[in-house]
DNA sequence: TTTGGCATGTAATCCGTTACATGATTAG
DNA sequence: CTAATCATGTAACGGATTACATGCCAAA
């Protein structure tokens, strides 16, 4: 059981999906703080089938080759068992640091390229989050899932606007060397 | 060439080191932003070392069996080159998001649990980075790295702050649920 | 009719950690 | 003397991405 296989149990804990429909969910929703490929949603689906977690559904047709699963009462009790176990640190890499750390040897503008380039990425981030957030409070108003949305979403807000900040304040120190 | 190829050259840019002196500095300075186990690190040096992009340097004895290395004008060229390209972002995977996201069906007070060891953990982190920051001020004052580890260290700490607040607000939001 | 999105899957490969093996040196 | 730390390395394994292969269906 990988984190990859709980991401996969928990988007099914919402509603009945295919490998298909996970992508998308991880793509669309989740994409700020996890990511997952093809190449390994659709063995685990396999695998979590086999070990009795979730359930192929049978589609009420016209659904195409749409393969849907969802989630039995012992995979959603393996699910609740791995949310109440300490989430793991996972060892950090972030290559935007590493490259700073080692700035003094890069070409000369570089690195607040790499800087400025975040900025506006980061925006662009920030922009998004905003709508993601309407868009929940909205269509999503009364999900009893929705609080735990919203505090994983003001996490990345927050984080976003850290980073602008930091930035900011990285460029001017930079510049005055 | 992996990233962990490149800190390696990053590393000894900044002076001569062995595998081990490698380790101990990663985990000690870098350990916010970068890890880096010995399986990587020491087949690294071997694949570098014959790429030419480094070299061993002979030690003026009584330095037991350690393996020092140097970074040659090559490697330095290497490093120069991989600073200036734009870091690649690297998909991201936080396993504490993933379980908020899904938190609704934690057992109770998991989720604050896991938030509350968070800011133990996070306060500890400030403590250490400001110690950090106090000891690379006084006894690296002057040195040419120096406004660039300044630059990481300050995002770390901006981070850490970031989570802190962030999490606050979310133990408030769940506790209201 | 052809392009793009829906949809499922696998094989190759890569990158990385873990665990193990070995031994020297130093401090208590 | 012995425990901790210094020091180097490798083999096995695992988790994940990438690239590929296939085909259907809808809209332009």
């Amino acid at each position: 059981m990988t984190p990859s296989s709980y991401a996969i149990l928990g988007l099914l804990s919402i509603e009945p999906m295919s490998g298909y429909d996970i992508r998308r969910n991880l793509d669309e929703s989740l994409s700020y703080f996890w990511s997952e490929s093809y190449g390994q949603i659709y063995p685990a689906l396999k695998r979590l089938d086999s070990a009795g977690l979730i359930a192929a559904v049978k589609q009420s047709d016209s659904a195409r080759g749409k393969r849907l699963y969802a989630l039995t009462s012992q995979g959603r009790l393996k699910l609740r068992a791995w949310l109440a176990e300490a989430p793991k640190a996972q060892p950090p890499r972030n290559e935007l640091m590493l490259k700073l750390f080692f700035g003094r040897l890069a070409p000369a503008g570089a690195i607040s390229g790499h800087l400025r380039r975040l900025q506006v990425q980061q925006d662009r981030l920030l922009a998004t989050l905003g709508d993601i957030e309407r868009q929940l409070r909205t269509e999503r108003a009364g999900h009893p899932d929705l609080p735990y949305w919203l505090v994983t979403l003001a996490a990345a807000v927050e984080h976003t606007k850290a980073v602008l900040d930091w930035s900011d304040q990285a460029l001017a120190e930079l510049k005055s060397r």
